[in-house]
DNA sequence: CTGAAAGCGCTTACAG
DNA sequence: CTGAAAGCGCTTACAG
């Protein structure tokens, strides 16, 4: 990166008329204008913003940064959503970190950007980075995740799971089958684990499970047809009268494969994105937008206390009983 | 705010030391750092992150700013995916700015945000808006908006409107309602221009036009309900065989309607979000995520470039023929 | 119209 | 372990 003195040096002329000439050409003769122009063309020169900023006075206002895992989830624009309501009333902003390169990559940039507070959605931070932000004394929430010892704002998945079950359960169903994802994260161990024991209290096991492949960087609409495939097959090489789907959008694949076979099978989902009330797909509501604005609202709170109190907050999932 | 130089005074140290302390508290002898910290503390002192990233060269990375307005269509949310992922690829993040204050406060921010560039979504920038970006150097794109002399990836909104009308005409229907919102901007303009201009070819007007009040800030699913009521109204008091709603929430309110008068009145809608496929409605389709992902390719080519060229694109609509 | 110089608020060898 | 000093890349009176 060229810098004013080699700009100025190259054009036979001071820095400060060079930099003149950058801030719009006030003062400046045409002939001298002209000559800094092209060497700064030459050379592609960009003035330091970080350098202006400084003499100014002119800091950046405090942001928020976002922090999402790579698979993009329906869901995580209604946490978006969320923040961005929560973060309305005050003047900051949000910068939404693009995980297309990998998470290190991201975690270094942390303490350049100027970063007020930090937002981890769904996942854990490693020791290195949560001691990064600790030293850049950048306060941080965990969302949809849960860890001792951290602002977490979390959804109960083990109670959800168990919703769930007790949902089935109380439509006197006994061969219930299950369809998730292949990745292992919290979200779904809980949901899992919740699920199974609700069965088990009652003496039933899963009776049929089938787990989606899920990728990263893959838009999620494209699991619905999967899932519509594994339920014909689920429903046709079974004998099921119940399935739990992970999330709704594997229950809309669900749905279509039901009506198509006309099958009676009850069924539940969870989520409760935006088009399950149009389905009428009964699932366990989880409220991400919701969450979202809890996180704003602790993130500022965090910020403006200049406290490291832990205050996690569990968020009770909701059943929302409709037609399936 | 307080500097370096006041906290090093009152602890009765050097910067270099309050630097250090700040800095993990490497080589500090333990009563030092104690005496630095309580000073600082007392201070509210917070090292200056403009200044500490100069001097260690670390220069925030390129960012887009990302300006919407503040009516939150879901649209919006679609939009933004597409700019998510167009992104990616790359090692651009994005800030979203937040618009809970005004306008003006937002693009004040702007020069000191250190951003790479700028997406316009929905709204036209003013010329002092422009010339600000302009001396700054940072290049800048509309989204959903049209302007001539402007980088704009738009939407053919004239078109669509006709599309709806040509739809509705082709069920060979005369009595034609209209359900659009009460606010005008461009994009309500020309998709009711040209809805209009197709309904006088064939010698037809608006049957019966009503408007829904969409103020700012408020989530956009509570017009739903407005339009379910408004529907009720018109088919009751209106002999109507047709009605084009100017955005699909507004049809969703309409459908409910329908079904429940069990009217055979043919509908249209407008954008296709999410829920539309699930409901079967027949709409013209905004590819939202397109939008976003052009204009994160565009304004990335336009960085790299350096160029002002106008290479604004228009996006044709699409209709989307289903059960209503 | 122009250049030399001071200064923005930090960090970091350097010498002690 | 600590302070004085140089320097990061700019801008802006100031004197000419």
């Amino acid at each position: 990166m060229p810098t004013i003195k080699e700009v100025a040096k190259l054009a036979g002329v001071g820095v400060g008329t060079v930099s003149r000439v950058m801030n719009g050409g006030q003062n400046v003769s045409q002939e001298t204008m002209e000559k800094v122009l092209e060497v700064s063309r030459k050379l592609k020169y960009k003035p330091n913003r970080t350098a202006r900023s400084l003499v100014k006075g002119h800091y950046s206002q405090p942001t928020i940064g976002v922090i999402f895992t790579t698979a993009i989830h329906p869901f995580f624009y209604e946490i978006l959503r969320g923040i961005y309501y929560g973060l309305q009333q005050s003047h900051y902003s949000m910068l939404v970190f693009n995980m297309g390169d990998d998470r290190s990559n991201v975690f270094n940039r942390i303490p350049y950007e100027n970063l007020a507070g930090v937002l981890n959605v769904s996942t854990k931070m490693t020791m290195e980075e949560k001691k990064q932000l600790k030293i850049n004394g950048v306060p941080y929430v965990y969302l949809d995740y849960f860890e001792e010892d951290v602002n977490s704002i979390y959804l109960d998945n083990y109670l959800g799971g168990e919703m769930a079950a007790e949902y089935l359960l109380s439509k006197n169903l006994k061969k219930i089958a299950f369809v998730g994802e292949n990745t292992s994260n919290q979200q779904f161990e809980k949901r899992f684990a919740g699920f199974t024991a609700k069965l088990k209290e009652n003496n039933l096991g899963i009776a049929c499970q089938r787990l989606i492949d899920v990728k990263e960087n893959m838009p999620f609409d494209v699991y619905e047809k999967e899932s519509y495939y594994l339920t014909k097959e689920i429903l046709q090489k079974n004998d099921i009268d119940g399935i739990f789907y992970y999330c709704d959008e594997f229950a809309y694949g669900g749905i279509n494969a039901l009506r198509e076979l006309e099958s009676p099978v009850n069924i539940i989902g969870f989520d409760d994105t935006v088009p399950s009330k149009y389905l009428g797909l009964t699932t366990i509501r989880q409220p991400a937008y919701q969450l979202g604005l809890e996180g704003a609202r602790q993130i500022m709170s965090l910020i403006i206390s200049g406290d490291n109190k832990v205050l996690s907050k569990c968020i009770q999932p909701e059943l929302i009983v409709r037609s399936t």
